[in-house]
DNA sequence: CTGTCCATGTAAGGCGTTACATGATTGT
DNA sequence: ACAATCATGTAACGCCTTACATGGACAG
């Protein structure tokens, strides 16, 4: 399971509350992996079980308490044993390729709308993703481990290089579609 | 459910079996749709009782009864629905990333091996979607339906190119590391 | 005084995977 | 003889989502 790990690669920086934990998500690694609040909680009490964290309840003056939870020794052995263990190969879903694929029920119209409304979807998060990596580029001078604040935004390089080879795939389709030009291309041009 | 449609789908084309039906999935939509037999199966029954497929059970002399499903005039009317319909925005899961992201946990020697790792990987399936590829353009002459027949190849090209894209990406990456240069890099390179 | 943020959880449901179960036919 | 292919399902489990439930503090 990825996400007791992704906690425990967060609590390895520093100890954070359930709460917390849902923020730090949203805020870095939500374009990967995105995680609700309730599944966080609950993958907490797991780990407590593990005893690869333990729980610290941070009593405040006029204020709800706070579960504080620390990674443990033994949390940061597995996280280490985790990061260098080969996943086994992933399966991908992409619904919208299924759609793509049968496409062949819709008339040029139809397809055509489609397509573009993908495209769209894909520059605008495209032009959200250049925003945060300016914005990181702005804070790296800051940073702290200069090699983990690269690694860290590579993953957002990964999100961009792979949303503009969507976006050049869907430009293209999109052109043959119009032009009623259905051969298949050079696979040295894809 | 876009297992739903995509059995809809294959069911537009011609009926078939739940046996038929798996062996279409692995055929074909696998690359972005992986499917399970018990999976299919269940999904049948719901179809069936959703009236969008219909099931006819074939028995043959000396060998097992078969049990075609049929789609059925709603269904073909779902499909369509279905297939011009906007999807709400996917999540996309990918734990390579989280080891990525945290990736600072690791020395250069463990890092690299994950990424190498990745990397051999990709150029595997490059390789295989690339004999695929090839095999699609000598069978395009005898599609029926250009059009239809194109649309599906464009999943595929959907597939190389964004493993083309995932390569360059790691293989960049990989340079860096190699190099400990972690300086971020214009986006327009990107 | 209304909405947002802080803060923590539970319950039910959906979709998918793995393992189990059965049995005939065809190929090596 | 043994494995693979044909053919259909059930049971249990895992991970994630959505909705529900609660309640104080603070800002406009």
């Amino acid at each position: 399971m990825s996400l007791k790990h992704a906690i425990l690669g967060f609590l390895s920086f520093q100890s954070l509350s359930g709460y917390d934990l849902k923020k730090a998500f949203d805020q870095s690694v939500q374009h990967f992996w995105p995680a609700n609040q309730s599944q966080i909680y609950r993958t907490l009490a797991e780990l407590l079980e593990q005893g690869w964290v333990e729980q610290e309840v941070v009593v405040r003056e006029e204020r709800l308490d706070v579960k504080l939870y620390h990674i443990t020794e033994t949390g940061r052995i597995e996280l280490h044993r985790w990061l260098s263990t080969p996943l086994p190969p992933q399966d991908f879903r992409e619904p919208f390729l299924i759609q793509v694929y049968f496409g062949g029920k819709l008339d040029d119209a139809e397809l055509l709308r489609l397509l573009r409304r993908e495209q769209t979807a894909i520059e605008e998060r495209l032009a959200l993703y250049a925003t945060i990596y300016r914005m990181n580029q702005a804070k790296q001078a800051t940073a702290q481990d200069q090699r983990a604040f690269f690694l860290s935004v590579l993953t957002l390089e990964y999100g961009i290089r792979s949303n503009q080879a969507a976006l050049a795939w869907l430009t293209n389709a999109i052109k043959r579609v119009e032009a009623g030009n259905f051969t298949l291309t050079d696979l040295i041009h894809l």
